[in-house]
DNA sequence: CTAGCTTCCTGATAGC
DNA sequence: TGCTATCAGGAAGCTA
């Protein structure tokens, strides 16, 4: 499930091996996960084309053409994106394959096919994939404790919740929110609106800090990416909350506990992460 | 505008 | 052993 982190390490991993390279051909087989133009036309208007840099943004990665279109990419849940050597076996569930010069190719797995790919002409206005609703980066200047009291502040809705609407900060999932609360000593049901100043700056700095934390572990090599974190994103190393019911807190040693919020899992410590009064 | 529910999809795991 | 049920979850789409 790859969050803001991941995604990141999936740009900074492909980034050099991509620039600079020429689509050869296309192959989409499996049509759903063209979701702009459709799957004929995306084939037909990617090959050929030169890919010039990558970028992220939220959870979307983009290849930018020399042309100036661009290719969004979502992963959602298990989509994988990568660049293969010459005769690298075909794994079950690859979904799209682009050739590139000396038997290279992308290649694009998703065991679950929820991951979309658009393909925007450089002339235009991105309306299509979502981008254009989403709310600032984690590590932007501007997420302070303020901004999100003033976004976030009046909601009834739990603080859980709320981080992972990517209208307001982008790029966390359930893996990082629960780790993000952790953090923060904040329980993951607490209502928004139950939140103080000091709350909602500790939430500013954990997210921060928690987002910066994922992308610093995550660092790979091209090689290390292919061999194992590139097809597998629950690999995560040192999870203090997150799928961790049932075992002993890192900070205070209590047996960490599992609420559904908002139709996710989350995992908290009891005592750390106190439910107000 | 918000809330709440369903849908997409397969594989891992639990229970019988 | 083999069957069924449940869960995992990002985001869109739907109704109210």
């Amino acid at each position: 499930m790859p969050e803001l982190p991941e995604v990141e390490t999936v740009k900074r991993v492909l980034a050099p091996q991509l620039a600079g390279q020429s689509i050869l051909s296309v192959t989409v087989c499996q049509p759903q996960i063209i979701a702009y133009p459709d799957a004929a036309l995306f084939s037909e208007l990617l090959t050929g084309q030169t890919i010039q840099s990558l970028s992220r943004r939220g959870k979307f990665l983009t290849l930018h053409m020399e042309s100036g279109d661009r290719v969004v990419i979502h992963l959602r849940m298990t989509g994988q994106l990568l660049v293969t050597p010459p005769d690298y076996p075909l794994e079950k569930h690859t979904h799209l394959v682009a050739e590139l010069p000396g038997g290279m190719q992308i290649r694009y797995i998703d065991v679950r096919r929820f991951g979309r790919f658009w393909l925007l002409k450089a002339d235009e206005a991105d309306t299509v994939t979502g981008q254009d609703k989403l709310g600032i980066e984690p590590l932007d200047d501007a997420l302070t404790g303020e901004f999100l009291c003033a976004r976030l502040g009046y909601r009834s809705k739990p603080i859980k919740e709320m981080l992972h609407d990517q209208t307001i900060v982008a790029g966390i999932g359930n893996i990082y929110s629960d780790e993000i609360l952790f953090e923060a000593g904040i329980y993951p049901g607490e209502k928004c609106a139950d939140l103080d100043a000091d709350g909602w700056n500790r939430l500013a700095a954990s997210i921060k800090k928690i987002i910066s934390w994922g992308i610093e572990v995550n660092q790979l090599t091209a090689d290390e990416y292919l061999a194992g974190k590139g097809k597998e994103y629950r690999n995560m190393p040192d999870l203090n909350a997150y799928g961790r019911e049932g075992q002993a807190c890192a900070r205070c040693g209590s047996a960490m506990e599992k609420l559904i919020i908002g139709g996710r899992s989350s995992c908290y410590c009891p005592k750390c992460q106190r439910k107000k009064p």
